[in-house]
DNA sequence: GCTAGCCTACCGATCGGCAGGTAGGCAACA
DNA sequence: TGTTGCCTACCTGCCGATCGGTAGGCTAGC
């Protein structure tokens, strides 16, 4: 049982100025990139001296980190959760529903999710290895989804499943680019890639 | 309005100092980006001091801004020869010919393509109109092979052709992030992206 | 002698980061 | 209860480095 350190634990199960500092700079990131999003900006986004800042975190790589790997795994959780929900549906229908929830969060609520991509390949040569890390257990999760398919027999044969991937994760984080909200459907998207990835033979899986 | 531009012709015409500046700019934004290129940089890879690049160039933002039009009006240019030269092709066969010269020119010899793709959206907020101007052209050539194919009726039904083509430029571009050469084959590649866009009743002849 | 093409030297702005100070709350103890 | 001391969470103020850009001088070739 912690005893001491009570206060820190406290600010951050209120969402203190930790998160608080982490969402504005995934606001700035998303819109401003990696090289031109300052301290400063962050700083005078929160409300305090750009220094009170290393009282929370190290440097400026540890904030970034911070934002991107938030955003990663909240893509992650939410793609999870609708293959969750679509648990029983037909393997096309299981990547339609993980397409919607990807480009969802893409777009949705969370700066933090458009930040990580964005931002993904810092201005830094080494990747930090828990970004890589996180970003690795995604790909694998749409290695696993590919797979499915496959073995779903639903796949356009004569695609590698690797180079699918691919392009298919090309085609959705490439939105961030021309998707506007109001003027596009994300299940319609969803419907039309998945379209594309998968033949139009259903496979029922029950 | 037409002042000294005689000695920049004569430069260009010669392949001068100014294609020689373009060239090592080109490399350098193509792998470090727009905001960690420095002018030093630059200068330092032709060979001179950086006050000498403004006798060639009014600013950074117009060095970028040429290195980028050239990046795209490459591609453009490729995919329209490779279209020419695949002229009688079925529509599939086009496609898969212009996503091929697509491919190439981003990852082939010219690091100008590839620092069009990565430095596209400056950090600057007005994108300069001659940037605009000529990807919208690039734009349109894609939509009239998109429109092309729909007449032939070999695109894949349910997709809007505009969509179509985000999601094909999307997947296209994204190779920049993980294509290396000799761990993938571009002509397979364009094979299997045409597969995806077009209908699926041609079989594959490995 | 003119000028193209380059140079040295400098500018103000801004960057990430560090040193050190301080206000105020909480805890322990006399 | 009053005092003491620690800790959190911020602050002011500064640092060296680097940025894009400017001013003005030198030199070689026509």
């Amino acid at each position: 049982m912690t005893v001491v350190t009570g206060r820190a634990e406290r600010a951050e199960l209120e969402g203190g100025a930790r998160r608080l500092i982490l969402d504005h700079a995934a606001r700035l990131l998303r819109s401003n990139g990696y090289h031109q999003t300052s301290l400063r900006e962050i700083a005078e986004a929160v409300g305090i001296r750009k220094a009170s800042l290393y009282y929370h975190f190290r440097s400026k790589e540890e904030i970034v980190e911070a934002v991107v790997n938030d955003g990663v795994r909240l893509v992650h959780d939410a793609v999870l959760a609708a293959l969750g929900a679509a648990g029983k549906a037909t393997a096309r229908e299981r990547l339609k529903a993980a397409i919607a929830a990807h480009l969802a969060a893409l777009h949705g609520h969370s700066d933090y999710t458009c930040a990580s991509i964005k931002v993904f390949s810092f201005g830094e040569n080494p990747t930090p290895e828990s970004v890589r890390s996180i970003r690795r257990a995604y790909d694998d999760l749409w290695r696993a989804l590919i797979d499915e398919l496959a073995s779903a027999g639903v796949l356009t044969p004569g695609i590698a499943p690797e180079h699918l991937r691919l392009f298919l994760l090309g085609a959705m984080n490439g939105s961030v680019d021309w998707y506007r909200e109001g003027r596009f459907d994300i299940a319609q998207l969803a419907g039309e890639l998945a379209t594309l990835v998968a033949t139009k033979d259903m496979i029922r899986t029950s």
